[in-house]
DNA sequence: CTGCGTGCAAAGTATTTGCAAACCG
DNA sequence: CGGTTTGCAAATACTTTGCACGCAG
């Protein structure tokens, strides 16, 4: 399933831009969660001109279309990560190289029919270290 | 469990300073979460001169210490709730009247087991509308 | 063509930091 | 007393916005 990022965008009413397919292919190739500046930055080896404040527009464009997920980390910055697996799932991010790995489980079914209201959306994100990183610097983020 | 909140700080090695003291009260009187500058607001009330950056720091303190929590919300500012709850949980806020009720639910030993590498924490957080919220204004946050 | 997408420059604004003075224990 | 805590002012730094031009459809 590589190229139908185009599709894509087009589902989205997003237009197929050559840089909003940089960024996903770019993302897509990553195993782990980049911050907009990163992005950023490895556009530039692709594009003459290409601005921070547009790569910013197109994540946030991207993540609302579900193209791409939105990390929460515990400082606060953004971050995003391309998610090739399309069915409802959550991550378990290392904090310290970044790799995110996808938890095939949701407790969610059980919650909402603890909740007195409307769940309009969740957040499930573990957090630690992989095992390369556990093992190397035993517990340092 | 009214006032051993001198005594939850000194577990904590942080003094029991009137201000402290005042935060945390103010914050176990609410339902709801709040954002630093409100706490910072209320506490002007009773305070001839208090900073902002007083607030905040002691609210990451707190939160730190693991005397309250944390909201994660969408707009990425920093809001607190005091707990009383102290067995582990989590929590479904509404994003409209920012109440906050306890979800006595969490699947992370299934989630553990799943991963490969050390959890170190997770996040499990239900956004939504709570009953009267979703009444009222049927879905506008 | 026509409107979405982008660059650039500039603005926000929540959050942090530095340091001297005040204070808890 | 001695290390914490706090106020104030100022700095950070990430992120967002405005506007004119360029490009996808």
């Amino acid at each position: 399933m590589p190229e139908n990022f185009a599709h894509n965008l087009k589902d989205l009413k997003l237009k197929a831009t050559p840089k909003r397919l940089a960024i996903l292919s770019l993302l897509a190739e990553e195993l782990s969660y980049a911050s907009p500046e990163e992005v950023w930055r490895k556009l530039r080896r692709n594009f003459a001109s290409i601005g921070l404040p547009t790569v910013y527009r197109n994540l946030e464009d991207l993540a609302n279309g579900g193209l791409i997920t939105k990390v929460i980390h515990p400082n606060r910055q953004l971050y995003y990560y391309f998610c090739p697996n399309s069915h409802h799932h959550h991550h378990f991010i290392c904090l310290s190289c970044r790799k995110v790995e996808d938890i095939n489980f949701c407790g969610m079914e059980e919650i909402e029919k603890k909740v007195d209201g409307t769940v309009l959306s969740h957040i499930v994100q573990v957090n630690g270290l992989c095992r390369d990183c556990a093992e190397s610097h035993g517990g340092t983020p």
